[in-house]
DNA sequence: CATGAAAAGGATAAAAATGTCTTTTAATCT
DNA sequence: AGATTAAAAGACATTTTTATCCTTTTCATG
């Protein structure tokens, strides 16, 4: 459903969330192992994110990558969407390659209702409505 | 969370469940067009539900994959445990490894009840629950 | 009991996902 | 300007998943 890639990047974005902003930029290399994931591959995904203006960056010293207020109102979807494509997450979870939300195939009722719910929580959940109200915000890490 | 491997062997399976029984056996030459899986590796998947009780068959002319009326009571969890593993369906939708359904991490909740009930639907749907009330059997293929 | 039909099983191939490394580019600071 | 730092980019490697092929074993049947 989530590629291991959406979920790391998840991941890197919600650490970003939480220890980031405009002045005060990460570089991943403080990051991979708050969250395991292997650094190279953390870069990639960060980088790819930030090519799609889902985070920013900056290079050289005092560069790293950071979530502007425009960032967080990001939502997992948006994330999900970059990594892994519109078309993977919304497959069918039963059915292959032609079937999918928007064209059901007859098992897509058994299933499809939950589906449709998680799926909806990725497009209605902001990075921000993650980190805020989470004052403990330790507990997030490591994850 | 379902492998293709596993959406295939629903497939198959549901195929048999349509038209098989103890004196109609099918063979995989006859079942993989229909369901719209590479026949070498249906076959596979057959044999490894077979192997593990899950279906039936016999070797030789006459032979053949099928369901009996125990198997028809299997659900598509037991389906799904033969080929991905416990571990696999049962693992974090947002973590890696160490988190699952039993021992949580702290981004679980937010899409663990999704999880949770698409779980409940595979461990509580039988092959027989799938098929019957389905008088329009033709509506099931080509899946 | 011989024969042929079918599953079973092993070995291999191809593709996709995951992960690593090196070079290039841009920002910052003397 | 030049040195240094860090992301960007892309080539390369590994692992897992998906898929195929081919031989062996089994068994119903004539």
């Amino acid at each position: 459903m989530l590629s291991n890639s959406s979920k790391y990047a998840i991941k890197g974005v919600l650490y970003l969330a939480v220890n980031s902003n405009e002045d005060r930029k990460i570089m991943v290399r403080d990051i991979f192992e708050m969250i395991h994931v292997p650094e190279a591959y953390l870069a990639k995904l960060l980088q790819e994110l930030s090519r799609h203006n889902i985070i920013s960056s900056t290079r050289g010293p005092k560069g790293g990558f950071y979530l502007s207020d425009e960032d967080r109102k990001r939502t997992l979807m948006d994330i999900v969407r970059v990594i892994d494509g519109e078309k993977r997450i919304k497959s069918c979870v039963l059915g292959i390659k032609d079937c999918d939300m928007d064209n059901p195939c007859v098992l897509h009722k058994l299933v499809g209702a939950n589906k449709a719910k998680f799926i909806k929580v990725l497009q209605n959940t902001t990075i921000l409505d993650l980190v805020e109200g989470k004052q403990d915000l330790e507990e997030f890490f490591p994850i």
